[in-house]
RNA sequence: GGGCGCAUAGCUCAGCGGAAGAGCACUCGGUUUACACCCGAGCGGUCGCAGGUUCGAAUCCUGCUGCGCCCA
């Protein structure tokens, strides 16, 4: 018979309230030293570098993203018996930090000249360690379970060493060069840029056109820069543009400058442009470059690095903006004007640091031929030996490694790896090794300039890990498993990591597989931006919803390939889902589930409890299909549907009854919740690390989710017929719980009902477990059925009488009956019209044509049972 | 200008050749003893438009429109 549960006291606190205890937990996963990886481990390695976050900057919702991907891998490797290594650090950011301490320094009233080279090196790490690295200590809250005795930086030692004997390689095999050509330049942050490191915006401008020449000769070019005409060399036209082609090889004089230049006949010269002549600036132009180049024309530097005019006359000292339209009046005046454009919009370049506008400038600096290092970067990803996910975005890797350009790499800075080249007194270039003393003596000196911070952090898989030396953890953990970054950063990142990685690691690419997620938006899927005022603060995230609930929200999101939209409203959600999960486990706490008991032998099992178990099994094999394809949003979704639809909303609920039955039914059941919620809170551990640490130390007694095995499918043959059972009783339990809305009972209310066919529906051991979750009562001597339903199962149909004990709402039945029998009879149409169809019948395969004649039937046998319901209801009631 | 991607319920997104799905929002009812950060029941879609392929198309092909991104 039964006995009333007893609910057990348990020690979990009635809600989950992360801010109270993930720092702690936190704490002591790194005490236990669960992170430090061990190189001696005769375990199979899994490695992530972290790519390094700068030096300035603070954690954003596009960091938290990547870091709950990188951390969800690694705890799941490392519960799957891994040697794991995921390994942080920072890049040092040349631009971005040297910017930061000159802001710092201006406020002070110095300059970084003031202070000169070395004082102004030692400043910067002297703010880096005051203020560097905030990231560091966010992305613990965050719950990064990340090896912090490996913490790097590209400025270190090593790391520096690393970048030294690259360069050296790199200058020995020929592939660094020094050459003088059209370069980004920012006059704000006075230095090269890299083409990576320039913006492009559709900007307002204008659009000048200028009549250089007078009468017959005279030739109209047009332009967006006028007071670059103060550097003009020549004017080109194409050599078949018969508009011109008797001016070609005279000169015109140059307006404002009375200098004389050629008119010159150049392929590139689109004759449908505008006039179809350019004016040709060698100095400030990558194309007038060129065609300086062909035709060895002189290039002539109008401005200085900040973008001042240098050119002698009235616009000398002038900003080239200042300029701009004092050139264009003064060329008014002397009535060479055509034509104003006003506003133009063109495609401007901005520096990715500061905003600026760049401008193209001539300039000596050291490159990279990026031909064989790239092309061996598209290899490893064509051959297979890195894979990028999601495969569509390889498309675009391969779109940018084969047609890269040569890379800059010297930068005008003081901040970074100084380029370890000597100049002798007699023009001689000696590039340095890491063990070579420089040269000495009078006159020789080094190299003023820094290297691109990408230079150094290309080199991150390998340089953390101890090269050039041949170290334990170069041999354990390299080539790396993962590299995981959104796409944006996949030029940036893994391009570079990949070129350096292959060029310095003897062709073993740097990983094996690539994750690129998405990029995070807004609700409306708009991009994030300050100005917006649309710009989610992962630490606000963090501190109002917790750490679990924060990456839950990310990783839910994280469809392949495509951004994701984030609200507060999304990581409510996941919050919920905590205190659900936290909810059910203490639940079946109090309900005495427990893992200490083996969950006893199938045969013993009831259908529910084998339901919950297979599905469960399902779940464990779906969850590594969906991590091995770096699927987390379908991964989350699975864990969230099983944790709240089937463990909570029905297992629970039937467990409830199980438990009350007593005796063994009770303690197999115990075994069973134990066993499932066990099973759920590894599952759930890499990406919700704390709520489950809590709950599964309270379940087991055991020492750390952290290092606790991850579930493998226990492989026992699904019991179909106990899932079919279980859905006739969710079937028969919804459908009462359906007519009693219906009929406007309240849901606590316990109403006595008569069952009837129960016994050929193949439910005869589930009528407790009907009476209880429909809430029904037993009918008693003065049971009066006011009103029935119909509820046809696999097996039969089972007919629910209930004593309504009142008036019962004919018209609400007759509106479900009409609504249920239109969609029979929408379905019976729809199957009638393929089955009648002998091109169908003949055509499509068989196994379908039988689930069409099957649906018909049973459309049909609907239709015919609801006609009757409705017959024998009482007249009237509309 | 070149290339790529996306258009499915009010919103954000799954589904990608054989019965339109989820989360959130919304409506109604609820002190049911784990949970109102909850429970139960609902409402909601000619799957952007126009053609084509197919017995069958949200799903494949073509064109169009509208958004977005990358590169120049």
């Amino acid at each position: 018979m039964t006995e009333t549960p007893t609910l057990r006291s348990i020690d979990l606190p009635p809600a989950w309230e992360p801010a109270t205890v993930e720092a702690e937990l936190y704490r002591g996963w790194v005490d236990a030293g669960y992170f430090t990886a061990d190189a001696s481990s005769d375990k199979p390695p899994f490695t992530i570098v972290l790519p390094p976050p700068n030096v300035t900057g603070s954690l954003h919702m596009g960091h938290a993203l990547n870091h709950t991907v990188m951390d969800a891998l690694t705890r799941r490797r490392r519960m799957q018996g891994y040697e794991v290594l995921w390994l942080p650090g920072m890049d040092h950011a040349g631009i971005a930090t040297q910017n930061v301490v000159e802001r710092q320094l201006a406020g002070e009233g110095v300059s970084r000249h003031d202070l000169g080279r070395e004082k102004f090196v030692e400043r910067v790490w002297e703010w880096k360690a005051e203020y560097g690295g905030k990231i560091l200590d966010q992305m613990k809250r965050l719950g990064d379970g990340v090896d912090w005795s490996r913490e790097r930086f590209t400025m270190d030692e090593g790391l520096s060493r690393a970048v030294q004997t690259v360069f050296k390689r790199l200058f020995d095999d020929g592939l660094i060069y020094r050459a003088e050509r059209i370069i980004n330049w920012c006059p704000r942050c006075r230095t090269a840029l890299s083409d990576i490191e320039v913006e492009h915006s559709d900007d307002d401008g204008e659009l000048v056109s200028i009549r250089y020449g007078d009468g017959a000769d005279a030739i109209v070019v047009a332009t967006t820069r006028a007071e670059t005409m103060l550097g003009d060399t020549a004017v080109a036209v194409h050599p078949d543009d018969e508009r011109y082609r008797h001016l070609v090889g005279t000169e015109v004089e140059l307006p404002l400058t009375g200098r004389r230049i050629p008119i010159v006949a150049d392929e590139h010269v689109d004759p449908a442009f505008g006039t179809g002549a350019v004016k040709v600036t060698p100095a400030h132009d990558p194309n007038d470059f060129e065609i300086g180049r062909r035709h060895d024309l002189p290039s002539i530097t109008v401005m200085d690095d900040s973008a001042v005019i240098t050119t002698p006359g009235p616009f000398q000292g002038l900003d080239r903006f200042e300029a701009r339209p004092a050139v264009v009046a003064a060329l008014r005046e002397a009535g060479r004007i055509v034509a104003e454009k006003r506003p133009y919009v063109h495609s401007v370049g901005h520096c990715s640091r500061c905003d600026t506008v760049v401008e193209p400038r001539l300039s000596l600096q050291w490159w990279v031929n990026v031909e064989p290092l790239a092309r061996a970067a598209g290899d490893a990803v064509r051959d297979g030996r890195t894979q990028v996910h999601p495969p569509e975005l390889a498309k675009r890797y391969f779109d940018w490694v084969d047609n890269m350009h040569d890379w800059t790499i010297s930068r005008q800075l003081w901040w970074g790896h100084r380029i370890p080249v000597w100049y002798g007194p007699d023009d001689q270039v000696v590039c340095v090794g890491p063990d070579e003393q420089p040269p000495t003596g009078e006159g020789w000196r080094q190299d003023p300039d820094v290297l691109d911070t990408w230079f150094s952090s290309g080199l991150w898989p390998l340089s953390t890990l101890g090269w050039p030396d041949k170290t334990p953890d170069l041999a354990k953990f390299y080539p790396t498993s993962v590299l995981s970054t959104g796409y944006d950063i996949l030029f940036f990142w893994v391009a570079r990591m990949m070129m350096f990685g292959l060029y310095a690691g003897e062709d073993v690419q740097p990983f094996d597989h690539v994750y690129l997620h998405g990029l995070i938006r807004d609700a409306q899927g708009k991009k994030m931006s300050k100005s917006r005022g649309n710009v989610l603060d992962p630490l606000d995230w963090l501190d109002r919803f917790g750490a679990d609930a924060t990456r839950f929200t990310l990783a839910r999101g994280a469809n392949p390939g495509s951004d994701m939209a984030l609200a507060e409203e999304w990581a409510a959600g996941s919050r919920n889902f905590c205190t659900k999960l936290w909810n059910a486990s203490r639940f079946a706490l109090m309900n005495g589930a427990t893992t200490a008991t083996a969950v006893p032998d199938r045969a013993t099992l009831t259908d529910a409890d084998r339901w919950i178990l297979d599905s469960l099994d399902t779940l464990v094999s779906d969850v590594d299909t969906l991590f091995d394809g770096f699927q987390f949003a379908k991964l989350c979704d699975a864990l969230y549907h099983f944790t709240w639809d089937l463990y909570c909303d029905w297992y629970l609920e039937l467990a409830k009854v199980q438990i009350a039955e007593g005796g063994e039914r009770a303690d197999a059941t115990r075994a069973v919740l134990g066993h499932v919620l066990d099973t759920v809170l590894r599952l759930l551990h890499p990406v919700t690390p704390f709520v489950t640490e809590v709950l599964w130390k309270s379940l087991t007694g055991g020492e750390s989710l952290v290092v606790a095995d991850w579930p493998k499918p226990a492989g026992a043959a699904a019991d179909a017929a106990a899932a079919q059972r279980v859905e006739g009783v969710q079937r028969l339990v919804t459908e009462i719980r359906r007519f009693r809305a219906d009929q406007g009972v309240k849901p606590g209310q316990r109403v006595s009902a008569r069952l009837s066919g129960v016994d050929a529906a193949g439910l005869s051991a589930h009528t407790a477990a009907v009476t209880a979750l429909a809430r029904l009562t037993a009918p008693g001597e003065a049971f009066a059925p006011s009103a029935a339903l119909e509820v046809p199962l696999a097996g039969g149909a089972v007919t629910v009488e209930l004593d309504l004990s009142g008036t019962v709402d004919v018209a609400a039945e007759r509106k479900r009956l009409g609504k249920d029998l239109s969609v029979a009879e929408k379905e019976l149409a729809q199957c009638e019209a393929k089955l009648g169809n002998p091109k169908f019948t003949d055509k499509a395969p068989a196994d379908v044509v039988d689930k069409i004649r099957a649906r018909r039937d049973t459309a049909a046998a609907e239709i015919t049972r609801i006609r009757g319901r409705l017959d024998a209801l009482p007249a009237g009631g509309e």
